[in-house]
DNA sequence: TAGATTGTTAATCGATTAACAATC
DNA sequence: TAGATTGTTAATCGATTAACAATC
């Protein structure tokens, strides 16, 4: 398993250095220090430099120049290298609800080389429509799917109550990671790597650090029709 | 500060417990152990336990019984009273782009008391448009939008380019947590709590953890010397 | 050279896990 | 009582940050 001693979060934070790394190159800066990287990716310096000496065993190790920084140009090629972001990556769509089908036509993906070539659902009535360039399958037919179009990263957004069971098909047909939307954590055999987004936790985290607006004695207020109406 | 020392990574398990315990309530089943729960969860039981002492000063510490286990129902009553999940919150969708108006329509929010109260865009063919039962209304009036609803939350669904002003408008405006999914870390007054959700990201990070499909012959994996240096 | 900034080692911080006495 | 499981303290692990010699 390639670079399996590097943490998700050093991964994670050179994307994010990448993206403003591409910005820089389009400006046409030619160095960059890692204060200034790092303050703009809202970290610390001596964490980039950290995360850039990750590199170092897989050969990608150029670096900075002392009492220069980094050439933004050179950096962002081994970066690039690194993380693999102009492979294009094969993923299949599982589930075209609400957030599948607005994933599918998400344009951060396109851009960064993922192409969703398989849509499953599990509604008759959304079978056979195309979407994304692509005929939306019956989750049935999900392992042939897997197998005709080579996915090798699944997103997963079918309910919680059949998301183990779909992951476990996915991962049996072949695929080799899960990004996985249903608010259930999987549990999947070594060697496949899972992210879970649980959009709703993140929500009542924030609720959670907002606090209790105002404590007790609030009347309870029927949840349905708050007339969210804005005024115009 | 309601429970400022109770790391993030504690809050969002107890969101999962409590999604958990709600099948367990609605199944009737009396008791559970953290061992039980912890599988549930995906997580270690010494986790769970620790993670419920957290709430001991909160004077929510109810809690189990040696020998037994955790009353399902009290257990998921005292969670739910310390993360505030029955609390109706009023949330500020900021951007009603593809993934804007699945986050509207998301049902997983409705469902734990998130409710969509404003929208705001800035595309002049999307303002008075109805979605949601909010009429969507032009980022320039956000301030006034914001008090008038007075939206508490905010999920951020700009372009990375605007993210960081639109931020600093709400925060102005009185917002005190943004859910962000712009690609970019957003530099906030202290107090102002953030999440960011970086999708791209996430598939980046999967896609390394995949490996090059093409190439192999990584740096071994096996401890200490990396006898197969590849050639340049 | 003097100043700036790297790459890396060591110190710190925080979160996870193991261990175990308390106790139902 | 014997077995099970809690709540908490201590040990471990891993990630972040500070510090600094190397060096452009």
């Amino acid at each position: 398993m390639p670079g399996y001693d590097v943490p998700d979060e050093t991964v994670g934070r050179i994307v994010a250095y990448i993206d403003y790394l591409e910005q820089l190159a389009a400006r046409n800066v030619a160095t960059i220090s890692s204060q200034a990287l790092a303050e703009a990716a809202g970290v610390n310096a001596a964490q980039v430099r950290k995360d850039f000496s990750y590199l170092v065993p897989f050969r990608l190790g150029y670096f900075g120049t002392p009492g220069v920084g980094y050439e933004v140009k050179r950096l962002l090629f081994h970066l690039t290298q690194f993380v693999g972001v102009t492979q294009e990556r094969r993923v299949i769509l599982v589930g075209y609800g609400q957030l599948g089908s607005a994933l599918a036509r998400y344009r951060g993906f396109v851009a960064r080389n993922f192409n969703i070539v398989a849509i499953v659902d599990s509604d008759p009535g959304k079978i056979g429509k195309r979407a994304n360039n692509v005929v939306i399958a019956h989750v049935d037919a999900l392992d042939e799917v897997v197998k005709e179009t080579k996915a090798e990263i699944a997103i997963l957004t079918t309910p919680a109550a059949s998301a183990q069971a779909t992951a476990e098909r996915l991962v049996a047909a072949g695929v080799k990671a899960i990004l996985n939307f249903a608010p259930v954590a999987l549990s999947l055999p070594e060697g496949v790597a899972a992210r879970q987004v649980d959009l709703s936790r993140e929500l009542q985290l924030l609720a959670f650090r907002v606090g209790r607006p105002s404590e007790e004695g609030e009347p309870a207020k029927s949840q349905g029709a708050t007339s969210g109406r804005v005024s115009e």
